[in-house]
Parts: C-alpha cells; structure tokens; sequence
DNA sequence: GGATTTGCCTAAAGCTTTTAGGCAAATGCA
DNA sequence: TGCATTTGCCTAAAAGCTTTAGGCAAATCC
C-alpha cells in the first residue's frame, strides 16, 4: 500500500495534461485513477467530486492563460499589444486545445468571480488604454473583444473554416487590422 | 405493451426541449426514456448511441437557427441586415439555452459539410453583401462575425458580464453599431 | 386471416460516480 | 526512540448511464 502522493494540485494538473490528450470531455476521475494506478475511491479525498475537478482544471487554465497574455502584453501599447494579446489567447488555444475547452466551462458566480477570469478582463482593458475610448465604450470594446476572441478560436478548432480558402492564419491576421481600425476610429453613440 | 410511437425525429425534438430545461449536458438516453415512460434499451431501435442523440440535436438546432436567421434577414440589406441576422442569433440562444448549446458541439467533417452550418455561413456572407468588400475580405469578415456572435453570446450566457454595468444589451447594441462602421470601412491589406 | 416486419420488452455486462468504513503509513510530540 | 494522531489509499457497495442480445406482441401487408 505505497502512497503515490496525491494532492488536488497534481490530480489537477495531471487532469489538464489529460484534457489537452484525449479532451476536456474525456476528463474523469476514473481516467484520472488509472493514470495513477490508484483506486477509483482514493481521489475523492482530494477532490470533491468530478464537476471539483473540471472546475478545477478550468481554474487552471484560466490561470494559466491569463499569464500568458500577461507576459505578451508587457511593454507593449496599441496595435502591437492587441495582436500580442490575440496570439498569446490563441497559441494557447492551439497548443493546448483540453485546457482551452475547460477554459469554456460555466463557473457558478462566486468562483468566476474568484478567478482568473477577472484578470483576463483587466489585461484587455489595459490593451484598450492604447486607443481613446470613453470609460463606457471600453467596456463594450472589452466584450466585443472577449467575445470575438473566444468565438473565433472556438469555430476554428471545431472546424469551422478548418480546410478552406483562404487559410484561418489570413483571416485572422485580418481581423486583428480591422480590430485595430475599429478601435482607432471606434463610432460615437 | 402499448407502443408509444417513437421515432429518431420525435426523440430529437424531446431531446432538444429537454436540452432547453434541464441544459445540453443533462440529455441523456436515460432521461429521455424516462420522458417518454419507456425502457432505455428501446431507444435504441431510433438512435444508434449517445453520442448519435446529441448530433441529431446539433443538427436540428441548428437548421431552426438557420432558419429564424434566413427569416430574419430576407427582404433587409446593410446594416439593417446586420443587426436582424445578430439579434434574431442572440434571440434564438437566449430563448432555447440547450438548443443554443447544442449547436456548439463538434462535429465531424463529413456531418458538418451536410449540417445548415454551410447555410449559417452562405447567411452571414449574404448580409455582407451590402458592403463594399472583396470576395477575400468577405471570407475573412464572415469568420469574423461567426466569432463574434458565437462568442459574445456564450459569453453573455455564462456570466461573463451578466450583472455588471453597463447592460449586455448596451454593449450587444454598440457592438453592432461598431461592426456596422468597421464594414463600410474595412481596411485595406 | 396468416406471414412478416417492427417496436418495445427483459436481461445482462461494463463503466462512472459517490459514500462508508478500515488499515497502514506518515507525522508529531514526548 | 516510542506512542498517538492524522492522513492516504484501500475494499465494498449502491446507484445511474450506455450498449448489446434475444424475445414477444402489435402493426402492417398481402
């Protein structure tokens, strides 16, 4: 009966890693034993239950990512922050599509409001200090980009526009110019 | 042994209801027998599998989508056009939340190449036809608002920015304002 | 009215989740 | 070092979902 040494924050980076393998869905505290070799049983004194431990996961990876656009951000301003914090969003999507689904999943209010999801708010925001907006139409621009960042990443990797003309890469790299325009000549109400 | 009269096209539609109240992930074969007052493995004459019932869903959510969508635009052009195609998405994923979240599973390509997603996108591309774009800019801003909608509706219904200021509805609304502009003044490459 | 097809049934196996209770290893303290 | 406590992983078991196989009765078709 040798212990492996199980804590939540390894079931739960174990957890990503399996997620970015096999997929979010696949993600299971069954799964997650037997990559251990550990009975089914033993990961429920680490873990509450299996939605703990997606909720977890999601946790992560919004950790994770807000870093990521954390480190691209810095020292940029404009244009050249808005395309580093797009590519830094979706490199990580590409790279590790299971952590990027988790990313998706629903967080009840209180633990949403607990996580990196916060950051990922404040980092766009500071992007958009590059271009004169009103308080107000910051914020819209904040959505607008969430949204359309999240959207865009999410039908490419579901095969969207995976394998036609022209290449996603393009019409990415053109919506980030036309973003950009957009938010240097953003419309008045 | 009174037969019920199921069908894959009924047990889509209670499906699609159930996805509505209970959310995407709760429809199960199992709860859907028990909708029904039938035994489980009966399903299974009408549905090759689990994963069968939830395409079929996706399938149909999303020709109703195409549907409302097509309606919605016909006999409307520019930006009239726009926010009609916008709204009646965002309407049609805030009246039906499981339909909507159906109409985000993955499909393979071959299902995929034969859903009303082609339709989706022969929509969004007749809508731009009211601005002046190339047939490449048009590829590009057809991704673009596909992302858009998909994103800042997800967004909007996982609590991104439910309950905070300035109203979602403000920010959908300036959005559209927003791409309206960004259309009629598309960069050049 | 009899043959065939079809629809729902029972049975059963396999997998995941979750709780309860137990024993042994690790840890803490004299 | 030696003992007590805590902690970690275990077995057992119940409950739910999925899926296949085989059977019987209702509907359908001459």
């Amino acid at each position: 009966m040798v212990r492996v040494g199980l804590s939540a924050e390894r079931l739960t980076r174990a957890g990503a890693d399996l997620a970015d393998e096999l997929g979010f869905e696949q993600v299971t505290v069954s799964a997650l034993a037997r990559h251990f070799d550990v009975r089914v049983a033993s990961l429920y004194s680490h873990l509450k239950s299996s939605g703990d431990l997606r909720t977890r996961i999601a946790l992560l990876a919004l950790e994770e990512l807000a870093d990521r656009v954390s480190a691209a951000v810095a020292g940029r301003a404009g244009k050249d922050a808005l395309t580093a914090f797009a590519n830094a969003y979706r490199d990580y999507a590409l790279e590790h599509p299971g952590r990027w689904a988790a990313t998706l999943l629903p967080l009840d209010p209180e633990t949403a409001a607990a996580s990196a999801g916060v950051r990922h708010a404040q980092l766009t925001r500071a992007v958009l200090r590059g271009y004169d907006l009103s308080e107000t139409d910051r914020t819209h621009a904040v959505r607008l980009l969430g949204g359309l960042f999240r959207g865009y990443v999410d039908l490419e990797r579901n095969g969207g526009f995976g394998h036609s003309a022209p290449d996603s890469q393009e019409s990415w790299d053109r919506s980030l110019d036309a973003l950009d325009a957009l938010l240097r000549n953003w419309p008045a109400s």
